[in-house]
DNA sequence: AATCGACTTCGAGCATGCTCGAAATCCTAG
DNA sequence: CTAGGATTTCGAGCATGCTCGAAGTCGATT
């Protein structure tokens, strides 16, 4: 997963610029590279589509910055791509549709807490085999344990 | 991840015919593909070398299915490929080296309670944003949630 | 012997989320 | 005007863990 350093992340702080930031500025305000931000352009993720010099480069309004903000939170919760450009899309859609955007929130909810289930079974799984290990070295039994010429009752 | 059907997981079953399994009935009894049988040996996670007919095809023992059960354990919990391909080895290299053994399972250990504490601050995070929500949808605020066209506190 | 299904190896493809490189363009300083 | 850094787009590459397809082989049955 994308790491954002969490101390840039919050407050993208002001757009000092007139006519907005450049994408190396927006990275530093947002702790995205600016690959990724490209990336999430084409992949969608934008409300507003970013603006644009005469010259085609993008500049980027407080606006943008913080709703990039708001991507990297999402995605910091291990929302998939996908939901998130289902999310600003019904963002970009404007009012009335609120109900649909917490129904999204709530699916991925439920992923999650899925997956937190699944984790801590996984933590009980592995700490049981630990347990069988720290249980036959301290026995002296280590031997007992598999060896490929003789399959053994532990793991 | 693969699915592991649970039910035909936990006993291998003996091994009926007097020169093992071939790859089919291995899949069926540990109820890993036989795409992903050939793929575990590929990359080496099998510890002792599945034996072979005059024709070259794959025979499977007991001692190998019960060892193959013992990957999709590992995998269940979200163990790499590569850390379960190193615990292979040191079983391979067999017995006196349980310590390391014990400290590559530790190791997982750590990174699955890591993940644990993650996924928990995910929920609580998504929780969060899915309390704004209702709360402007009930206090029938919702048009103070965030809008393409005016930036708004709550996202 | 011929057939036909199961099996072999090797390499490619898929999904995800970036990450990077190439070639061309922009823009700003000197 | 020119150099050189920042940006652009597009497409490829990486890591993970399978999953699948092609082309050829094995082997049991008829």
């Amino acid at each position: 997963m994308l790491e954002v350093d969490s101390r840039a992340v919050p407050e993208p702080a002001p757009p000092d610029p007139q006519e907005g930031l450049s994408i190396a500025e927006a990275a530093r305000r947002t702790g995205v590279s600016v690959h990724t931000l490209r990336y999430y352009e084409r992949a969608g993720l934008v409300v507003t589509p970013v603006g644009r010099t005469a010259g085609g480069r993008r500049r980027y309004r407080l606006l943008d910055l913080k709703w990039i903000v708001i991507c990297t939170k999402m995605r910091a919760t291990g929302m998939p791509i996908k939901a998130i450009r289902r999310y600003a899309q019904l963002v970009a859609a404007g009012a009335g549709n609120e109900q649909e955007r917490l129904a999204l929130l709530e699916a991925h909810r439920a992923e999650v807490a899925a997956k937190l289930a699944e984790v801590q079974e996984n933590l009980r799984l592995i700490d049981h085999k630990i347990d069988v290990y720290r249980g036959r070295l301290a026995a002296g039994d280590a031997d007992r344990l598999w060896a490929p010429s003789r399959p053994a009752g532990a793991h």
